[in-house]
DNA sequence: GGAGTAGCTTTACACCGTGTCAAGTGGAAA
DNA sequence: TTTCCACTTGACACGGTGTAAAGCTACTCC
């Protein structure tokens, strides 16, 4: 807290009047960031695709592509999510609402019937979150040094290896 | 540290003279762990398999049943690791272990012939690596609930599905 | 038996980060 | 001019980690 007022040129207390507690202000810091990268309006394009696996891959272009942009808050929030009940309701919903996002990506796949045989659309679903989870951002790019073009590119290879029917499956 | 003290019937103090900061403790603890449970000799068996595909099999199995035995002292020390040197040091050590126990199972693959076409035998690992993290069983068993046996039978299906070979790859 | 030592205890304190409280300041609106 | 608002300064409480010092007890070694 000290650190932000510093560089935001306040005192620390000035902070303390608008954000009353360190998880208001990261909980408002991503709804700030979402209006201004305007998150809405890119995952909804996705919503637009015409069949179940290029809503699929639109799908995981949009948030793939989303999660560098808040990672640095994101990353802070996931941490204070440990210990502070207000800072997991804010990640939890927020994650909730990438899982709706996969969920629907997951049932276009079945209206299409695309989906692989073996998973029902509540474990693809999971398997789809999994993929697209911060954490597993984090270690692709992080830990494993992908570039973020090869992090999109391979996670919509494996997620179509892993979810959509294969010629071999049905 | 005090709870842990009292937990142990000793002062907080007498917990210092033995583990001079939180982290040596919580590294020591894991290291603990890991002899009485005897990770070694757990993995050392996956090593044995004679195939490929049954060598990813038997990998996933040990260290994915190991997880669950190390997550309280583990989730610990990741957290930890954020801040502290010593606890990075020290996690990021055994998770590189885990990463070479990854490279060794698509080395097999790759021996047999058995490794999916369109990913290099590094990218493979990381795959793998990605697939084994804690982080991942983590969101599958507790976010996605997930029972552990699920979590082993489906992370054994999308391996393969992922790495190995299919009829259309070759 | 006495000296030393190892392991522990109690007590106190320094430091840092979060969060609270109170009094004061300076400018803009009524 | 008064009132109000956003902000400032400065102080403090609290919890957690880590340090320091002094004392207690039981065991070993001579």
């Amino acid at each position: 807290m000290t650190d932000i007022a510093k560089e935001a040129g306040v005192s620390r207390q000035a902070l303390y009047l608008h954000f009353p507690t360190r998880s208001d202000l990261l909980v408002e810091t991503t709804r700030h960031i979402d209006e201004v990268k305007k998150v809405d309006a890119r995952l909804a394009r996705s919503r637009s695709a015409e069949t179940g696996t290029e809503r699929l891959d639109a799908f995981i272009e949009a948030w793939g592509n989303y999660i560098p942009e808040i990672y640095g808050v994101g990353k802070a929030l996931m941490t204070m999510s440990e210990t502070d009940d207000a800072a997991k309701l804010a990640w939890d919903g927020r994650m909730q609402a990438v899982r709706h996002g996969c969920r629907a990506a997951i049932d276009a796949l079945v209206r299409d019937n695309q989906l692989s045989s073996e998973h029902s659309a509540a474990i693809a679903t999971d398997i789809l979150w999994t993929l697209l989870s911060v954490r597993t951002w984090e270690h692709l790019t992080i830990d494993c040094d992908w570039s973020q073009q090869l992090y999109i590119e391979k996670t919509k290879a494996l997620a179509r290896k892993m979810l959509v029917i294969g010629k071999t499956d049905g």
